[in-house]
RNA sequence: CGGGCCGUGGCGCAGUUUGGUUAGCGCGCUUGACUGGGGGUCAAGAGGUCGGCGGUUCGAAUCCGCCCGGCCCGACCA
């Protein structure tokens, strides 16, 4: 290709709105241009590099015995009424109406199209197991679209489906899945976790997040400094402390004070630190009062107590319902609540004793608090969030903290959607089973953002060459000087004849637009022919990932180009 | 949807508070010259319904109302 005719005009200056680097750099580099909030048009550039995403995916969704399908976009509206989720996915959904005023939408995912479809075609446990994908737009109506592509409203997903007998086939289908999302991720040059996530209002499903890792990432995790074990924040746990030793425990004992109605406030007024200190939060779960314990150093997780009340709803205590309730706000404390008060203790409250927490009464507290003592535990639970620092559950390890993207996302869905879509195979007893199945996504815009906030520098992109959209530049840098441009030229075509994916900056340009341009778009190498480069007989090669120079003779230049991009990563 | 902010040539912005004659600047674009190893210099140009509609006024980018679009902060997800 020749930079002349190639349909991209960088930019010098980012849009105003694009906040993150993957969005102003590939904004810049004419990879995308905007067409609305959430919706990118694109530019040969990216789409280039997308198809390179796309044919990563469908090698080793290929190569893990998945077959591609093609499901159409447009979905009618009955099986997702039949799920629950034409209410439930709501106005994240695309939906229209076609002339005879009949109800359908824009597939956001397709389980209720690919499940209808296996269920009509292979109805025998001999069938199974099978998994389908396809690398297909998606729509969703995203409230917030934002962040260039990392959240649109359509956008290129690789989705997977996998139908099985029973639930270790599921599981073995499951590993095969995470299994080629390692390589896929790999070879795409991400630096990332995998990460067990929130089942969330599903149920206690097993899923993973792949998690791209970066500062800007919407999605916060732990990981093990020492062992594997990664987690969303809404799903991580800590190992529980140890129980506190036995010791003498002081008599409980109402204390004043008053206007104190906060942990700080408490703490600085008794002289003991927060830790020392139990928090007593309320929630209403579907009418119910629950009140949770925990130490006032620590946080509730939100997430962790819907899941404990599953499948009441759950929600904190607005300050209507204190009154209404019979609760002091800011002095509650789990002394002498009624029986009809759920009281969850998080783990970490076996750690203590002698805790001063609210005393159920206006400008007072109590010191010298213990379970069973003096105030009843009706379930132990994991509450807490999990901070930095906390011990990993799985070794002696302790926990860190980092942000990520969520590029891929893989779930054991057992037979939800089966069962709702009445999706049954005949077992090998006779009997109708419904399929085990399992859903698989990559977010493939997404990835190519994620790869982008990963590999850039103050001049542009650093694409790993197996995502960019060509592999080398070849820069003549004096354009009036005609040995300059024949031996471009004669590169250019040599290089091209080879195999390597190639770009020929042959515009009227000053050589510095020309090494600017090269580095914002960021070919892997750029080939750098010059007046005083000829004249020696050597051309300049430049590895964008390294930023290594090194100089070639310009007979077997395009041997030494293809050895050095045969090294670049 | 709730809260905050913003719409002025392709991009980035000034001008709006205090209404006033030809609406400016940088980048980009066109033509020419000089240049030619890191977004070079000079000269001459093209390009704007000031988001839209309505109102106030002798006069509106500027004041008022409604609408549309966008960005940021909250709940969702690949």
């Amino acid at each position: 290709m020749r930079m002349s005719k190639l349909f991209a005009r960088t930019l010098r200056e980012a849009p105003s709105e694009a906040e993150v680097v993957s969005h102003k750099l590939l904004i810049r580099a004419a990879y995308i241009r905007k067409l609305m909030a959430g919706v990118y048009s694109w530019l040969p550039l990216g789409w280039r590099t997308l198809r390179k995403v796309e044919a990563i995916i469908r090698e080793e969704m290929d190569a893990s015995g998945a077959q591609e399908v093609r499901l159409p976009i447009i979905l009618p509206a009955d099986p997702w009424k039949v799920t629950g989720r034409w209410e439930t996915y709501g106005e994240l959904m695309f939906k229209l109406k076609d002339r005879h005023e009949r109800e359908m939408g824009l597939g956001p995912t397709h389980e209720e199209a690919v499940t209808p479809l296996v269920a009509g075609e292979f109805t025998s446990y001999r069938d199974l197991p099978v998994n389908l994908y396809q690398i297909e737009w998606k729509y969703r109506d995203e409230f917030r679209p934002r962040f260039g592509l990392l959240r649109v409203r359509e956008f290129l997903m690789k989705d997977a489906y996998s139908f099985d007998r029973d639930e270790e086939g599921m599981r073995a289908s499951y590993a095969a899945m995470v299994e080629a999302y390692r390589q896929i991720f790999g070879r795409c040059g991400l630096d990332y976790r995998v990460v067990e996530a929130d089942p969330g209002q599903i149920g206690g499903d097993v899923n993973h997040e792949f998690m791209a890792l970066a500062p800007i990432g919407e999605d916060e995790f732990v990981y093990c400094e020492n062992c594997d074990y990664a987690a969303d924040i809404e799903a991580a746990t800590s190992r529980p402390p140890e129980p506190a030793a036995d010791g003498e425990l002081e008599p409980a004992t109402k204390i004043q004070t008053p206007g104190r109605s906060t942990i700080q406030a408490v703490s600085e007024l008794l002289g003991r630190p927060a830790s020392a200190l139990m928090k007593c939060i309320l929630y209403d779960a579907g009418g119910r009062s629950v009140a949770v314990l925990i130490p006032g150093d620590r946080e509730v997780n939100d997430d962790k107590v819907a899941r404990a009340m599953w499948p009441a709803p759950v929600r904190l205590f607005e300050d209507e319902d204190f009154a209404a309730r019979g609760f002091v706000k800011g002095y509650v404390g789990p002394q002498g609540l009624p029986a009809d008060v759920t009281i969850i203790a998080d783990h970490s409250v076996r750690a203590g004793r002698n805790w001063v927490t609210g005393a159920n009464e206006v400008d007072h507290h109590v010191s010298g608090a213990n379970v069973d003592r003096d105030f009843r535990v009706d379930r132990w639970e994991d509450v807490a969030q999990v901070r930095l620092g906390d011990p990993c559950p799985r070794c002696e390890g302790s926990l860190r903290l980092a942000k990520g993207i969520v590029v891929g996302h893989t779930y054991q869905l057992g037979t939800r959607y089966s069962k709702a879509l009445k999706a049954t195979f005949v077992d090998e007893d006779g009997t109708e089973q419904p399929y085990q199945m399992g859903c698989y996504g990559i977010g493939l815009p997404r990835t190519i953002a994620a790869v982008v906030e990963q590999a850039n520098d103050e001049a542009g992109i650093k694409w790993p060459k197996a995502l960019a959209p060509y592999d080398a530049v070849v820069i003549p840098t004096n354009m009036d000087v005609p040995e300059v441009v024949d031996a471009a030229e004669r590169l250019y075509g040599e290089l091209g004849s080879s195999g390597v994916e190639v770009v020929l900056d042959d515009r009227e340009e000053s050589a510095g637009v020309k090494f600017a341009d090269a580095d914002l778009i960021g070919y892997p190498l750029q080939v750098v022919v010059g007046k005083r480069g000829i004249q020696a007989g050597k051309v300049d090669l430049k590895v964008r990932a390294t930023g290594a120079r090194t100089e070639a003779p310009l007979d077997g230049a395009a041997r030494s180009a293809k050895d050095l991009l045969g090294a670049a990563p």
